[in-house]
DNA sequence: CTGCATGTTAGGTT
DNA sequence: CAACCTAACATGCA
Protein backbone atom coordinates (compact mmCIF):
# COMPACT_ATOMS: atom_id res chain seq x y z
CA UNK A 1 0.00 0.00 0.00
CA UNK A 2 2.36 2.06 -1.13
CA UNK A 3 1.05 5.89 -0.30
CA UNK A 4 2.80 9.08 0.62
CA UNK A 5 4.16 7.44 4.15
CA UNK A 6 4.95 4.12 2.72
CA UNK A 7 7.01 5.96 -0.39
CA UNK A 8 8.66 8.42 2.11
CA UNK A 9 9.80 5.36 4.94
CA UNK A 10 11.29 3.34 1.25
CA UNK A 11 13.46 6.84 0.56
CA UNK A 12 14.43 7.61 4.27
CA UNK A 13 15.32 3.89 4.39
CA UNK A 14 17.71 3.78 1.15
CA UNK A 15 19.21 7.14 1.65
CA UNK A 16 22.04 6.71 3.87
CA UNK A 17 23.04 3.02 1.57
CA UNK A 18 22.58 4.37 -1.73
CA UNK A 19 23.24 8.23 -2.12
CA UNK A 20 26.47 8.84 -3.32
CA UNK A 21 26.88 5.35 -4.42
CA UNK A 22 28.33 4.40 -8.27
CA UNK A 23 26.09 1.86 -9.81
CA UNK A 24 27.33 -1.39 -11.39
CA UNK A 25 25.47 -3.77 -13.82
CA UNK A 26 22.06 -2.86 -14.19
CA UNK A 27 19.61 -5.63 -14.67
CA UNK A 28 16.16 -5.17 -16.13
CA UNK A 29 14.53 -8.30 -16.25
CA UNK A 30 11.01 -6.87 -17.38
CA UNK A 31 11.46 -4.11 -20.08
CA UNK A 32 7.79 -2.87 -20.07
CA UNK A 33 8.17 -1.80 -16.55
CA UNK A 34 10.02 1.14 -17.91
CA UNK A 35 7.51 3.74 -19.52
CA UNK A 36 10.26 6.15 -20.85
CA UNK A 37 12.38 4.85 -23.49
CA UNK A 38 13.69 1.78 -22.86
CA UNK A 39 16.36 1.57 -25.13
CA UNK A 40 19.71 2.04 -23.88
CA UNK A 41 17.82 1.92 -19.94
CA UNK A 42 20.70 -0.51 -18.41
CA UNK A 43 24.10 1.38 -20.54
CA UNK A 44 22.49 4.89 -18.99
CA UNK A 45 22.53 3.75 -15.72
CA UNK A 46 26.11 1.99 -15.55
CA UNK A 47 28.82 3.38 -14.02
CA UNK A 48 26.76 6.63 -13.05
CA UNK A 49 26.54 7.82 -9.31
CA UNK A 50 23.79 8.21 -7.90
CA UNK A 51 22.85 11.79 -5.96
CA UNK A 52 20.06 12.57 -4.02
CA UNK A 53 16.74 11.04 -3.40
CA UNK A 54 13.67 12.44 -2.95
CA UNK A 55 10.15 11.67 -2.83
CA UNK A 56 7.33 13.71 -4.22
CA UNK A 57 4.00 12.49 -3.85
CA UNK A 58 4.18 9.02 -4.45
CA UNK A 59 7.15 9.29 -6.61
CA UNK A 60 10.70 8.18 -5.37
CA UNK A 61 13.39 10.56 -7.83
CA UNK A 62 17.10 9.50 -7.72
CA UNK A 63 19.22 12.61 -9.13
CA UNK A 64 22.36 10.99 -10.97
CA UNK A 65 25.80 12.37 -11.80
CA UNK A 66 24.90 11.88 -15.61
CA UNK A 67 21.82 14.15 -15.85
CA UNK A 68 19.46 12.06 -15.76
CA UNK A 69 17.06 11.05 -12.79
CA UNK A 70 15.98 7.75 -12.49
CA UNK A 71 11.84 7.51 -11.29
CA UNK A 72 10.30 5.10 -9.63
CA UNK A 73 6.54 4.54 -8.62
CA UNK A 74 5.65 1.75 -6.60
CA UNK A 75 1.92 1.29 -8.19
CA UNK A 76 -0.29 -0.80 -5.96
CA UNK A 77 1.93 -3.70 -5.09
CA UNK A 78 5.70 -2.26 -5.80
CA UNK A 79 8.77 -2.86 -3.79
CA UNK A 80 11.91 -0.83 -4.04
CA UNK A 81 14.10 -2.16 -1.22
CA UNK A 82 17.81 -3.92 -0.73
CA UNK A 83 19.20 -7.26 -1.07
CA UNK A 84 21.99 -9.04 -1.40
CA UNK A 85 23.51 -9.63 -4.83
CA UNK A 86 24.01 -13.19 -3.87
CA UNK A 87 20.47 -13.82 -3.43
CA UNK A 88 18.21 -15.91 -5.25
CA UNK A 89 15.84 -13.16 -7.62
CA UNK A 90 12.45 -13.78 -6.29
CA UNK A 91 9.57 -13.75 -8.85
CA UNK A 92 8.15 -10.48 -10.34
CA UNK A 93 11.60 -8.38 -9.71
CA UNK A 94 11.89 -6.40 -12.48
CA UNK A 95 15.27 -4.86 -12.05
CA UNK A 96 18.22 -5.13 -10.62
CA UNK A 97 20.96 -1.94 -9.68
CA UNK A 98 24.07 -3.54 -8.32
CA UNK A 99 26.41 -0.64 -6.70
CA UNK A 100 30.42 -0.98 -7.26
CA UNK A 101 31.89 -2.59 -4.30
CA UNK A 102 28.50 -3.08 -2.79
CA UNK A 103 27.19 -6.45 -1.60
CA UNK A 104 23.84 -4.84 -1.77
CA UNK A 105 21.84 -3.95 -4.81
CA UNK A 106 19.02 -2.57 -5.06
CA UNK A 107 15.90 -4.45 -6.24
CA UNK A 108 12.64 -3.70 -7.82
CA UNK A 109 9.57 -5.94 -7.72
CA UNK A 110 5.88 -5.51 -8.39
CA UNK A 111 3.45 -8.71 -9.15
CA UNK A 112 0.96 -6.39 -10.31
CA UNK A 113 2.99 -4.41 -12.40
CA UNK A 114 0.91 -1.18 -11.72
CA UNK A 115 4.03 0.32 -10.91
CA UNK A 116 6.66 2.10 -13.42
CA UNK A 117 10.31 3.11 -14.11
CA UNK A 118 11.37 5.94 -15.84
CA UNK A 119 14.47 7.02 -16.88
CA UNK A 120 14.61 10.78 -17.63
CA UNK A 121 17.00 13.38 -18.02
CA UNK A 122 16.31 16.41 -15.74
CA UNK A 123 15.16 18.70 -17.99
CA UNK A 124 12.13 15.69 -19.07
CA UNK A 125 11.83 15.11 -15.92
CA UNK A 126 10.80 19.17 -15.02
CA UNK A 127 8.40 18.62 -17.58
CA UNK A 128 6.92 15.38 -16.67
CA UNK A 129 2.98 15.85 -17.09
CA UNK A 130 2.45 13.13 -14.06
CA UNK A 131 4.98 15.27 -11.93
CA UNK A 132 3.91 18.91 -12.82
CA UNK A 133 0.25 17.82 -12.08
CA UNK A 134 0.87 16.72 -8.90
CA UNK A 135 -0.52 18.94 -6.11
CA UNK A 136 1.12 20.39 -3.16
CA UNK A 137 2.65 18.19 -0.62
CA UNK A 138 0.57 18.12 2.38
CA UNK A 139 3.52 19.19 4.53
CA UNK A 140 3.62 22.15 2.67
CA UNK A 141 0.03 23.02 1.38
CA UNK A 142 -1.24 25.94 3.59
CA UNK A 143 -4.69 25.95 4.99
CA UNK A 144 -6.11 28.63 2.68
CA UNK A 145 -4.27 26.89 -0.02
CA UNK A 146 -6.19 23.88 1.01
CA UNK A 147 -9.46 25.26 1.26
CA UNK A 148 -9.51 26.76 -2.05
CA UNK A 149 -9.01 23.80 -3.66
CA UNK A 150 -11.69 22.37 -1.78
CA UNK A 151 -13.96 24.97 -2.87
CA UNK A 152 -13.48 24.50 -6.58
CA UNK A 153 -14.31 20.81 -6.77
CA UNK A 154 -17.92 19.43 -6.78
CA UNK A 155 -17.42 15.93 -6.28
CA UNK A 156 -17.14 13.76 -2.68
CA UNK A 157 -14.58 14.65 -0.78
CA UNK A 158 -12.88 11.37 -0.37
CA UNK A 159 -12.51 11.46 -3.97
CA UNK A 160 -10.60 14.50 -3.91
CA UNK A 161 -8.41 13.15 -1.20
CA UNK A 162 -7.43 10.78 -3.93
CA UNK A 163 -6.52 12.85 -7.03
CA UNK A 164 -3.00 13.85 -6.92
CA UNK A 165 -4.06 17.38 -8.20
CA UNK A 166 -5.14 18.67 -5.17
CA UNK A 167 -2.78 17.28 -2.60
CA UNK A 168 -0.26 15.02 -3.49
CA UNK A 169 0.69 11.46 -1.85
CA UNK A 170 -3.05 10.98 -0.22
CA UNK A 171 -4.10 7.17 -1.28
CA UNK A 172 -7.22 4.93 0.08
CA UNK A 173 -5.96 4.12 3.44
CA UNK A 174 -5.08 7.45 4.68
CA UNK A 175 -8.21 9.47 3.06
CA UNK A 176 -10.23 6.80 4.96
CA UNK A 177 -7.80 7.80 8.34
CA UNK A 178 -8.25 11.60 7.80
CA UNK A 179 -11.88 11.89 7.02
CA UNK A 180 -12.64 9.75 10.09
CA UNK A 181 -10.06 11.64 12.25
CA UNK A 182 -12.31 15.11 11.30
CA UNK A 183 -15.18 13.60 11.62
CA UNK A 184 -16.44 14.42 7.75
CA UNK A 185 -18.48 12.10 6.38
CA UNK A 186 -16.55 10.70 2.66
CA UNK A 187 -19.60 11.44 0.60
CA UNK A 188 -20.07 15.44 1.53
CA UNK A 189 -19.31 17.66 -1.88
CA UNK A 190 -15.72 19.12 -1.02
CA UNK A 191 -17.12 22.43 -1.81
CA UNK A 192 -19.40 22.16 1.13
CA UNK A 193 -16.91 21.42 3.80
CA UNK A 194 -17.37 24.66 6.57
CA UNK A 195 -14.48 26.75 7.60
CA UNK A 196 -14.03 24.68 10.96
CA UNK A 197 -14.57 21.23 8.61
CA UNK A 198 -11.62 22.35 6.18
CA UNK A 199 -9.51 22.85 8.64
CA UNK A 200 -10.24 19.82 10.91
CA UNK A 201 -9.41 17.61 7.62
CA UNK A 202 -6.41 19.85 6.71
CA UNK A 203 -4.38 19.27 10.70
CA UNK A 204 -6.05 15.66 10.60
CA UNK A 205 -4.39 14.69 6.95
CA UNK A 206 -0.66 16.60 8.20
CA UNK A 207 -1.29 14.85 11.59
CA UNK A 208 -2.19 11.01 10.35
CA UNK A 209 0.55 11.06 7.85
CA UNK A 210 3.40 12.37 10.68
CA UNK A 211 1.72 9.66 12.77
CA UNK A 212 2.39 7.04 9.95
CA UNK A 213 5.40 7.93 8.45
CA UNK A 214 6.59 7.81 12.59
CA UNK A 215 5.14 4.10 12.98
CA UNK A 216 7.37 2.92 9.00
CA UNK A 217 4.17 3.11 7.08
CA UNK A 218 1.43 0.39 6.89
CA UNK A 219 1.52 -3.29 6.06
CA UNK A 220 -1.14 -4.82 5.15
CA UNK A 221 0.65 -7.73 2.52
CA UNK A 222 3.23 -6.87 -0.01
CA UNK A 223 4.69 -3.04 1.89
CA UNK A 224 8.18 -3.11 2.98
CA UNK A 225 10.76 -0.34 3.46
CA UNK A 226 14.05 -0.31 1.56
CA UNK A 227 15.41 -2.61 4.57
CA UNK A 228 12.91 -4.95 4.08
CA UNK A 229 11.04 -3.91 7.25
CA UNK A 230 7.40 -3.85 8.04
CA UNK A 231 5.38 -0.40 8.85
CA UNK A 232 3.39 -0.55 11.88
CA UNK A 233 0.66 1.95 10.76
CA UNK A 234 -1.57 -0.40 10.25
CA UNK A 235 -2.15 -1.60 14.26
CA UNK A 236 -3.47 2.57 14.47
CA UNK A 237 -6.05 2.28 12.01
CA UNK A 238 -9.57 3.09 13.10
CA UNK A 239 -11.53 3.07 9.91
CA UNK A 240 -9.66 1.62 7.13
CA UNK A 241 -10.18 -2.11 6.75
CA UNK A 242 -12.45 -2.00 9.83
CA UNK A 243 -15.98 -2.72 8.54
CA UNK A 244 -18.12 -4.40 10.85
CA UNK A 245 -16.27 -3.52 13.96
CA UNK A 246 -16.65 -0.98 16.69
CA UNK A 247 -16.20 2.28 16.03
CA UNK A 248 -13.00 2.92 17.96
CA UNK A 249 -13.74 6.44 19.49
CA UNK A 250 -13.85 6.42 22.99
CA UNK A 251 -17.84 6.71 24.40
CA UNK A 252 -19.09 5.66 20.41
CA UNK A 253 -21.50 2.47 20.12
CA UNK A 254 -20.97 2.93 16.50
CA UNK A 255 -19.66 0.47 14.21
CA UNK A 256 -17.50 1.03 10.88
CA UNK A 257 -18.87 0.81 7.69
CA UNK A 258 -18.12 0.29 3.48
CA UNK A 259 -19.46 1.66 0.96
CA UNK A 260 -18.73 3.02 -2.41
CA UNK A 261 -17.32 6.43 -3.21
CA UNK A 262 -15.78 7.10 -6.66
CA UNK A 263 -15.43 4.13 -6.92
CA UNK A 264 -13.21 3.21 -4.39
CA UNK A 265 -14.29 1.28 -1.40
CA UNK A 266 -14.29 3.56 1.72
CA UNK A 267 -14.41 3.19 5.24
CA UNK A 268 -16.25 5.24 7.99
CA UNK A 269 -18.18 5.42 11.05
CA UNK A 270 -21.84 7.05 10.90
CA UNK A 271 -22.42 8.23 14.09
CA UNK A 272 -18.74 10.19 14.30
CA UNK A 273 -19.03 11.14 10.40
CA UNK A 274 -22.47 12.42 10.10
CA UNK A 275 -23.93 14.18 6.38
CA UNK A 276 -24.41 17.98 7.66
C1' DC B 1 -14.51 -23.88 -10.17
C1' DT B 2 -16.44 -18.69 -10.37
C1' DG B 3 -16.67 -14.24 -8.83
C1' DC B 4 -14.92 -10.59 -6.43
C1' DA B 5 -11.78 -7.71 -3.98
C1' DT B 6 -7.15 -5.41 -3.50
C1' DG B 7 -3.11 -0.26 -2.11
C1' DT B 8 -2.72 3.38 -8.23
C1' DT B 9 -2.82 5.97 -12.28
C1' DA B 10 -3.56 7.02 -17.19
C1' DG B 11 -6.54 7.62 -20.69
C1' DG B 12 -10.83 7.76 -22.47
C1' DT B 13 -15.78 9.57 -22.42
C1' DT B 14 -19.49 12.43 -20.90
C1' DC C 1 -12.45 21.70 -17.71
C1' DA C 2 -14.45 18.64 -13.99
C1' DA C 3 -16.23 14.27 -13.07
C1' DC C 4 -16.62 9.62 -13.89
C1' DC C 5 -15.36 4.97 -15.72
C1' DT C 6 -12.39 1.40 -17.04
C1' DA C 7 -8.18 -0.94 -18.13
C1' DA C 8 -3.56 -2.39 -16.93
C1' DC C 9 -2.27 -7.04 -13.71
C1' DA C 10 -1.51 -10.93 -10.19
C1' DT C 11 -3.05 -12.97 -6.27
C1' DG C 12 -5.93 -14.39 -2.47
C1' DC C 13 -10.28 -15.40 -0.58
C1' DA C 14 -15.37 -16.72 -0.09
Amino acid sequence: MPELPEVETVVRSLRPLVEGKKLGKARLLFPAIVRSGQKGFARRLEGVRIGQILRRGKYILCRLSSGDCLIFHLGMTGRLFLERTERATAKHTHLKLAMEGDPLEIRFEDPRRFGRILLLTSDEADRYPALRALGPEPSEVTLQQFRQALLRHKRPIKALLLDQHCIAGMGNIYSDEALFHSRIHPRQIAATLSGPQASRLYRSIRKILEKAIQAGGSSIRDYVDGLGRQGRFQLQYYAYGRSGQDCRRRGCRGNIVRIQVGGRSTHFCPVCQPLP
